[in-house]
DNA sequence: GTCCCGTAGC
DNA sequence: GCTACGGGAC
């Protein structure tokens, strides 16, 4: 038996707190101030698992030494690495500077305004494609991210745990402001974004929430030093390499397994010498 | 130590 | 469905 989805018995008065809560805590970003598509794009990569105020302080350098798609898409990938350091899973650097490839070779330079086009490109998935239309283009597109999720749950399932997403996007597609939907979503965004600071998180009763594994001492810390070090140093000499992570504790079995993985990956290769630098 | 954040690949 | 994937704030 389906069980009967929560039905908003007022909207217009969710619609009235949100805006309410938006006029109080609007949040200024750069690439709000100019939602222009490259701008957007970026920034919403970078927003993937990485919070606002991490990306305010890096996005004006990134846009600085990338200020479009063709300069990204040019690029070493040694440079983008460099301006992506300090906002973490290196491989959103790799699927930007793809996208921008794609972008210029299949777009004409113009980043698609449509959310099935969107997602066909590298590293762009339901949310970030609908955030893209939205925040870009004004397109009412229908999605759900960290933020939305908590206005939904927080205000309609107030008593429930394991929400599933299918039960919430009725209801972003029920209140969705289609005259404006960019300034929508920038408000449930901030709605979402308080709603975090103040007390529970609501996604903790949402069905996709996971707890994450520790990150001292695991592989993503061990690959994560790696690519500090090439981007910091250029490389690791071949004699280096077994000793390398010791001083965190990391065997040399797991550096070179880390090593392999990262090279598979293209994040990097091997010299004539057996050292270790990014990929050209 | 705990938390936060989407996508890809399986 | 499940898991790998950073790095900083608290």
């Amino acid at each position: 038996m389906q069980r009967e989805p929560p039905v908003p018995r007022d909207l217009d008065a969710f619609q009235g707190r949100v805006r309410e809560v938006y006029r109080d805590h609007y949040r200024p970003m750069e690439w709000r101030a100019d939602p222009a598509p490259y701008k957007v794009f970026i920034s919403e990569i970078m927003l993937q698992q990485t919070q606002v105020p991490r990306v305010m302080r890096l996005f004006p350098l990134f846009l600085a030494r990338f200020p479009g798609f063709g300069e990204l898409a040019n690029a070493s990938f040694a440079d983008i690495l460099q301006a992506w350091t300090g906002l973490g899973y290196n491989r959103r650097a790799r699927y930007l500077q793809e996208a921008a490839c794609l972008v210029r070779d299949r777009h004409g330079g113009v980043l698609p305004r449509e959310v099935e086009t969107l997602r066909t490109l590298p590293g762009v998935g339901a949310a970030t494609a609908g955030s893209i239309a939205a925040f870009a283009y004004n397109v009412p597109a229908i999605f759900i991210e960290t933020n939305i999720r908590r206005v939904f749950i927080h205000h309609f399932f107030p008593d429930r745990r394991e929400v599933h997403d299918r039960e919430i996007l009725p209801l972003v597609e029920q209140s969705l402001d289609r005259e404006n939907p960019r300034e929508w979503y920038w408000a449930l965004m901030d709605y979402g974004a308080l709603l975090a600071r103040s007390g529970d998180n609501p996604n903790r009763r949402s069905r996709s929430y996971v707890r994450q594994n520790s990150f001292r001492g695991s592989d993503r810390q061990l690959r994560g030093m790696v690519l500090r070090h090439l981007v910091d140093h250029g490389s690791i000499a071949a004699e280096d390499i077994p000793a390398y992570g010791a001083a965190e504790g990391f065997p040399p079995v797991r550096v070179e397994a880390v090593l392999k993985r990262l090279e598979d990956e293209g994040f990097l290769q091997r010299t004539e010498t057996g050292a270790i630098v990014l990929r050209r």
